[in-house]
DNA sequence: CGGATCGAC
DNA sequence: CTATGTCGATCCG
């Protein structure tokens, strides 16, 4: 830790030394120069022929993104305002400022690290990494733009006396291990994040320090030139902290609200963890850039985004984060993979996969680690990836377990482009869906103990064994997928067909046509215990079948059997075809209590719409006739999948459902189709004299257009509702100028009077008005005072 | 569950 | 010549 700081106290006289030194021949390049070079470099190369893939691919979801943006309407935006403002309002009130969290992000430390060990590269450019690829680069050669993530053959023609120095891991490990040892003194809980990066929480520390003698304090980190420091009240301001003032920047933020805000007004969300080239990318096409635009964009967002993405965006324009470390809970998966020049036969393939099964059944063995599920990861010589996984009924450990899976997938793919070769440049193999703690208990005395000890498997009745095609039958009802696992399975049926063959091995490399029916000296009773085709098991205690695919459930099961704790359960647990078919038809239907459940969301959720959603004509009678209206919002074309989404569908029936005519009503409407050269659209007309009135205001409409008259009907809804909203008094007053020119467009006769409407706001400063403000009736901008 | 993608280090 | 390796999360089907 001191030598690195030693080194690096250095690193900022060499820098400044090097800019204004010509001698040495690093004045460095323009930007411009650099992407000059960095382009002749790429241009025309597979791998920057996948870029492009990749980027129209990018391009294609915003295209997407941007057709859904048309087609949503002026109350779905306010609706949606509604309810991301309701939990503006709540996240505003668990806002904690309590804790102080320092970031540490040890700069170009590998880098750092070599030069320490030798001083003769702290006057050079040097880079860490191979001529494939670099890890990290000192600041010398970042002048010439050689940086982290960059092949080195391109970082040589940017900057050719670039020193590249090979990893080496052990020795930043060391390193990193002695940084820790002094971080621990701040916070014995603190969270490494790599081996350069840490986040501390030092709340309790502080408080401690305050009782201490004035010689024990020290300063932090004093001796530490080459660290940048976040000191923030949560994790995710930290990190932005000592992104700031590099390199050797402190940056603080206070505890207060108000510093939180102005800290991320005009912060580009670029530099926001988690956002990275993707979503900056499509949230730059809706016109976000920095984190108070994402603010003022929120119920855009919450209309085009899952809600999983906006809250995170909602979090973010906030300055909200964690207040507290988390320890990293139980790892989830574990894996590794071979980059290579390309790799094209069979039996290398094969070789290979076996190869990394080996190293990977060692790590996970360190661990103690067993998966069920097998994945292999290839990159053809083009760069495009592909993954395909196989979950097995026991779980794998070994080198043997897991090839047995890999090779199967492997197969799939070579034939999947048979009769070429497969042409890979790199190939992975993970394992995950490990077993928790419980199902550990019951992988020991189980069922495949039993199975290895001998052939008799009375018990487990295979009923692929009865009737084949039934079984395949009954496995396509399950998993109703494509060519991929039908082949698959054809495969492993082909398989179990020529039984396994000790002899084998070499001989069927060769043979590239029939390398589906590579076997080795796989383990039978692995075979059967992973084959799919015996998903039913009888279980030997109460003769019931179990149709669990999990050899955990199905032990736990029998160990309950057993005990005698599971008779009254299975009695209720469909017993023939019949009434599983009976319940599967129930299943998709909604209770009752999830209707009150979702509507209590609803009701947390938007609080204010509530009396606007009861109020009126939601008792019409012909409420029924408009069932459709939920497909209608362009957003959301999937079902509702969880509670919120039920949630708002619930919340937008209640309030637009009988106020809309949607194109369904095929009694009332018919369908034309208009061709042009490009596109063709359609439109629809009531029908013959038919005239519209809206279920809203009672006029008859002169339109015979479905969408001319909806979008009549969607003024006076707006109308409606917002005089429902401006009755409620701790309606959330965040509506910014831009907002009430959307909405003071659309309705007819009402016009803005504030004389602030001219006067653009940050997102952030209306925000502030939300939380406390809100109270205090000196908030202008406020919805009352333009609809009033 | 499987596959693709994103993002971080 | 020559564009990483590992992990978690999320979305969609």
């Amino acid at each position: 830790m001191k030598k690195v700081g030693n080194s690096s106290c250095n690193d900022g006289a060499l820098l400044r030394m090097g800019l204004n030194d010509n001698k040495a021949g690093m004045q460095g390049l323009d930007k411009e120069k650099i992407n000059k070079i960095i382009m002749e470099a790429t241009k025309g190369s597979r791998f920057y022929e996948n870029e492009l893939k990749k980027d129209q691919q990018v391009n294609q979801r915003i295209e997407k993104m941007m057709q859904l943006k048309e087609k949503i309407t002026t109350q779905q935006l306010l609706k949606a305002q509604l309810q991301v403002d309701k939990l503006v309002i709540e996240l505003e009130q668990s806002r904690n400022l309590s804790s102080t969290i320092v970031h540490i992000d040890m700069d170009a430390f590998y880098a750092a690290v070599e030069m320490r060990d030798n001083p003769e590269l702290k006057e050079k450019p040097i880079a860490v990494g191979s001529m494939s690829m670099l890890s990290t680069s000192n600041y010398h050669a970042r002048r010439f733009g050689v940086r982290a993530a960059m092949p080195g053959f391109i970082a040589k023609k940017l900057c050719p006396h670039l020193t590249i120095v090979p990893l080496n891991f052990e020795k930043y490990s060391k390193v990193s291990k002695e940084v820790r040892e002094i971080l621990t003194e701040y916070d014995p809980n603190f969270m490494p994040m790599g081996l350069d990066e840490a986040y501390l929480n030092i709340t309790e520390h502080l408080e401690k320090r305050l009782n201490w003698p004035e010689d024990k304090r020290r300063f932090f980190f004093n001796t530490e030139r080459t660290t940048e420091k976040g000191i923030a009240p949560n994790t995710m301001l930290a990190k932005m902290c000592s992104d700031r003032n590099k390199p050797n920047g402190q940056c603080r933020v206070a505890p207060e609200r108000q510093a939180v805000l102005d800290f991320l007004k005009d912060l580009p969300i670029r530099k926001v963890p988690g956002i990275g080239k993707v979503t900056e990318k499509m949230l730059k096409a809706l016109g976000i850039v920095t984190c108070s635009e994402l603010y003022q964009q929120r119920a855009l967002l919450s209309l085009l985004f899952s809600e999983a993405s906006w809250r995170n965006f909602l979090d973010i324009s906030l300055g909200l984060g964690s207040t507290h470390l988390e320890k990293d809970g139980e790892r989830k998966s574990m894996s590794t993979e071979r980059t290579f020049s390309e790799i094209n036969t069979a039996e290398d393939q094969y070789s290979l996969c076996r190869e990394l099964c080996r190293d990977l059944a060692q790590e996970l063995q360190k661990e103690g680690l067993k998966g069920k599920t097998v994945t292999l990861k290839l990159k053809n010589v083009n760069f495009e990836v592909k993954t395909r996984a196989s979950t097995v009924l026991s779980s794998v450990s070994t080198e043997e377990e897991i090839f047995a899976v890999a090779k199967d997938l492997l197969g799939t793919e070579i034939d999947s482009v048979a009769p070429h070769p497969l042409r890979i440049r790199l190939m992975g193999v993970r394992v995950s869906g490990f077993l928790s703690e419980e199902e550990k208990k019951y992988q020991q005395k189980s069922i495949t103990s039993f199975l290895k000890s001998g052939k008799e498997i009375s018990f487990l009745r295979l009923h692929a064994g009865k009737s084949n095609p039934e079984c395949f039958t009954k496995n396509s009802e399950a998993s109703p997928r494509g060519s991929f696992f039908d082949k698959k399975r054809a495969a492993r049926q082909l398989n179990s067909e020529n039984p396994p063959n000790e002899t084998v091995g070499k001989q069927l490399f060769h043979d590239k046509k029939s390398s589906a029916h590579f076997v080795e000296e796989t383990k039978k009773v692995t075979d059967l215990q992973n084959s799919n085709m015996c998903k039913i098991f009888t279980c030997p205690v109460c003769f019931e079948e179990q149709s669990s695919n999990n050899l955990e459930e199905l032990n736990r099961h029998i160990d309950e059997c057993l005990s005698g704790s599971l008779v009254k359960d299975t009695m209720e647990i469909p017993k023939n075809d019949n009434s599983r078919e009976s319940t599967l038809n129930f299943l998709p239907q909604i209770k009752s209590e999830n209707v009150d459940e979702c509507q209590n969301k609803v009701d947390q959720l938007a609080g204010t719409d509530q009396s606007a959603c009861t109020s009126d004509s939601c008792t019409s009678s012909s409420t029924e006739k408009f069932t459709q209206i939920i497909s209608d919002k362009p957003h959301r074309e999937r079902q509702p999948s969880n509670l919120s989404d039920i949630a708002r569908n619930v919340c937008m029936k209640q309030c637009l459902l009988p106020k809309r005519i949607s194109e369904d009503n095929e009694d009332l409407f018919e369908k034309t189709v208009h061709t042009e050269e490009t596109s063709s659209s359609c439109f629809f007309e009531a029908k013959g004299d038919s005239v519209l009135v809206c279920p809203v205001c009672n006029s008859e409409q002169k339109t015979n257009s479905l969408v001319s008259f909806n979008k009549h009907v969607d003024v006076c809804l707006n109308k409606g509702l917002i005089q429902e909203l401006t009755e409620k008094k701790d309606f959330p007053k965040t509506y910014n100028t831009e907002n009430s020119n959307r909405v003071g467009g659309l309705i007819r006769g009402q016009q803005c009077t504030n004389p602030s409407q001219g006067t653009k706001r940050s997102g952030l400063t209306t925000s502030q008005s939300v939380s406390k403000k809100a109270k205090s009736s000196n908030s202008k901008n406020t919805i009352d005072m333009f609809f009033k």
